[in-house]
DNA sequence: TTACGTGCAAAGTCTTTGCAACCAT
DNA sequence: ATGGTTGCAAAGACTTTGCACGTAA
């Protein structure tokens, strides 16, 4: 993918551009965000550890929040523990999560546009898309509970 | 109110019927989030140390635990610290909450069947409202960046 | 009476912070 | 050169757990 490249060129600059530095850690942070796709700082933390000599877990919190600022990433819970973290630019989607089973589906971002009109018309109110997650019962379960 | 009696009544039968047992925290605590509404574990507490001579923080934190699975009171994550209870009777809306501000709104039930009727079709999901938390820019705030 | 429930304290998980050394610009 | 960044270690916020005592049923 050719894409990478182009990727890389745009986010050195929108960090520089606002008097941010491109360090080796942020690099490697990113790029772990962007292949994980959905990860905790945990799980950054130990991707990272495999391709590099690693980069302090307080780092990672500082650049995933750095980042997650900037627009760059974007995080959302998917459970009662750590937040996980994905590219923003493949946030075009919503996570539904099991409350039975844990398992987590993803549904397109036109199924939630009535949602986000509605709430745009009633209340002025713009949805984080990427942020958004929706609790409930899968189809799976609702079938085992026949109900 | 003479409604609170009414509720008692089902909520300790609801209890015992299960094989547990009514103790005078699980009504304290249960009192506080039906009165609070949107409160942290920790709040409850302060608001049960006012009333009572105090439940430990513990004992807060496994009745919640058990009230929640049993359906009476639901939580939902408005930020990123503590989780907030609030009685499940009561959960017919949703919060959108400012990523700017920090504004807690509630949207009604009938904004999102939109959704949970999508989710319902496509995915055979069906989501738990009230646990359904929205974030993005209120009003105020997208009317201030001028966008 | 007899488990279930509670208080207490200790431990666990996840995250933030202070500070000296470091390095991108 | 110089101020943003990092690593490290300690502290913090939030939650869970083990165990002896207390109490609802």
């Amino acid at each position: 993918m050719e894409h990478g490249q182009e990727q890389s060129r745009s986010w050195d600059q929108e960090l520089r551009s606002r008097g941010y530095r491109v360090t080796p850690q942020r690099q490697l942070v990113l790029e772990a965000v962007a292949a994980l796709d959905h990860a905790t700082p945990e799980e950054i933390a130990a991707s990272v550890q495999r391709t590099a000599k690693g980069v302090n877990i307080s780092t990672i919190y500082r650049t995933l929040e750095l980042l997650d600022g900037l627009g760059l990433v974007a995080h959302t819970h998917l459970n009662h523990g750590a937040p996980t973290y994905h590219l923003a630019t493949e946030a075009g989607h919503v996570h539904l999560v099991c409350q039975d089973c844990g398992k987590i589906e993803e549904a397109s971002r036109e199924t939630i546009t009535p949602l986000t009109q509605a709430l745009d018309d009633r209340h002025g109110f713009e949805v984080n898309v990427s942020h958004l997650t929706v609790f409930g019962r899968c189809h799976d379960c609702r079938s085992k509970t026949d109900e």
